[in-house]
DNA sequence: TACTATACTAACCAAAAAGAAAGTAATGCG
DNA sequence: CGCATTACTTTCTTTTTGGTTAGTATAGTA
C-alpha cells in the first residue's frame, strides 16, 4: 500500500503536475512490464506461455504487473470458464498505438545506449 | 551501492538480455530525468535554477540524476572555473536525437494516458 | 571577523519495489 | 482419497530508491 503522506509521495504528484511525461513513465515502468507487452504481442497470451518466457519472474510479479497493465488499459484479460482455470491476455487498441513509438524508442537505444559490460 | 549479488541485480541483468528496452528504461528511469532534460532543453542550464524549477527535488537527488546523465551521455556538464562556482550542464547530441521520441511518447500519453484523479 | 553565494557531498533513515515461499480454488483422473 | 493442473493470493523479507539534515570549499563583501 502507498503511503499517501510522504514527500516521496507529493513529489510524484508535483512532479506530474509540471512533468505530464511522468505518468507515461508510471504505466511503462516496473520492471517487467515493456517485457511483457511484447511476448503478448509475440503470441504468447497466457499466464505459464508468459512464466516460460521470463523465467526469472515469480508469480506475484507477474501477476501484479499484469493487473497494472490491464488497469492502465494495455491490455485485455479474457477468463474462459474452464477447469483447470484458463485466462488469456491481449493488447488493446491503446497498447497497439504505443508500439510504434516503443519501437522507435527501441531503434534510439539500440543506436545510442551501450549495454553495460 | 548496488548489492550485485542480489537476485534483484541479476533478474534486472537477464531481464536486458531478452529486452534491450530494459536499458532504455534505466537511462530514463529515475523520478526525475526526464524533467530534467526537458527543462535543460528550456534553456535552464544551471543547477540553482533547476532547483527553482522542480522546488520539491533536493540537492542530493539532483546532483545525483545530474551525474547519471552526464554519465549516460545524455547531458555536458561544463565547469567554470569561477568564484562562487558555476557550472552549467547542457544537452549532447545524443539526448537531441532522443527528443522527438520522448516528444511522441508524450503525445501518445495525453491521447491515453488519463492523469489520475 | 562574519556572512554571502554556488554547487555540491556524506551519513543516516523512510518508503517503495521486488523476491521467496507457502497457500488457495475447482475439477477431473486413478 | 490423493494428486495433477492452472492461475493465481498472501505474508514476510530483502534490495533499491528517495528524502532529511548537516556539512564542505572558495573568494568576495560589510
Amino acid at each position: 500500500m502507498r503511503k499517501t503522506t510522504s514527500t516521496n509521495f507529493s513529489n510524484e504528484e508535483a512532479l506530474a503536475a509540471i512533468c505530464p511525461m511522468h505518468n507515461v513513465m508510471r504505466v511503462l515502468g516496473g520492471r517487467w512490464k515493456i517485457a511483457l507487452l511484447y511476448f503478448i504481442y509475440q503470441g504468447h497470451h497466457r499466464f505459464g506461455l508468459l512464466q516460460k518466457k521470463m523465467p526469472f519472474i515469480t508469480t506475484k510479479m507477474l501477476s501484479a504487473q499484469l493487473k497494472e497493465l490491464e488497469q492502465d488499459g494495455l491490455i485485455h484479460r479474457k477468463i474462459y470458464a474452464e477447469m483447470p482455470p484458463r485466462v488469456e491476455y491481449s493488447l488493446t487498441e491503446k497498447a497497439q498505438t504505443l508500439l510504434p513509438v516503443l519501437e522507435d524508442l527501441y531503434n534510439w537505444g539500440e543506436r545510442y545506449i551501450a549495454v553495460p559490460a
